[in-house]
DNA sequence: ACTCAGGTTTACGTTAACGTAAAGGTAACT
DNA sequence: AGTTACCTTTACGTTAACGTAAACCTGAGT
């Protein structure tokens, strides 16, 4: 029922090459179906991607967004056993606070860029005064 | 005045190897002084090392920092010319932007994980009840 | 004199995440 | 039939940011 989309469609929704949605296939991230040779990608494989690149801006590798990624694919052996579950807790806290450092960071450089930018417009007026 | 650091004392500090402070140097982004072969670094160096390693927790390349951090550097052309300064601070609200991006995303990412935590710790309490 | 723990240069190796051809299939115009 | 516009696979190339190893110096301790 739902809509489908071309390989084409994706890359040029998320502004990305061909090759990188192709890359990501053999890298195990994405399973399009086929119709003969032509790749179809569902609903879900879009999202999928969404995740993938919003991992990817926030820094993370493949690796670690397929980690993640995991968790989001429902059926996938839905009596996920205990020792995952936790393995998967554990991930998620780490993963938490390596946002929060991020967030720091991202405070000071702001921080950073407000003095800098004070400093370079007041150059800017020097100059224009002169 | 101001105390030193040995290039062991930094890569201990910031928990890098002697090779990346090394290499960052060929790059252009520190210019410890000599004694005899052995470099000193001086609470400056310091404090460039600091920032490279914010941007870098941050994405950003070494180019894009050090394109940042020259603007920390004073008595570097305190007359800097008009042009440069007007790219500065395109280069600043380009960054800012990205940054706002990160947020976003981090944002959207915190959310998604409470949502996963949610739902790993749902399953594992599943389990111990059964 | 020897060792040893630091420092140094030089240079080749590595990994991730794609880029960039090359060579070819297929469906639809014209 | 020819061209256009997609798609496909295969495979070698590239860049950033270091890792790793070899071969060497150098001052401090024993």
């Amino acid at each position: 029922m739902s809509r489908t989309y071309s390989i084409r469609d994706l890359a040029d929704e998320f502004d990305i090459t061909t090759r990188t949605i192709r890359f990501y296939e053999t890298e195990g991230m994405l399973n399009p179906q086929r119709e003969g040779q032509t790749r179809i990608y569902t609903p879900q494989d879009r999202v999928t991607l969404k995740l993938i690149l919003r991992g990817k801006r926030l820094g993370l590798s493949l690796a670690e967004s397929r980690e993640l990624i995991g968790m989001y694919r429902p059926g996938l052996e839905p009596e996920a056993n205990r020792p995952q579950l936790e393995k998967l807790l554990a991930v998620i806290e780490q993963r938490r606070s390596h946002l929060r450092q991020q967030l720091h960071d991202i405070e000071r450089m702001m921080q950073d860029l407000d003095d800098a930018e004070l400093k370079a417009s007041e150059a800017l007026a020097a100059l224009k005064g002169a």
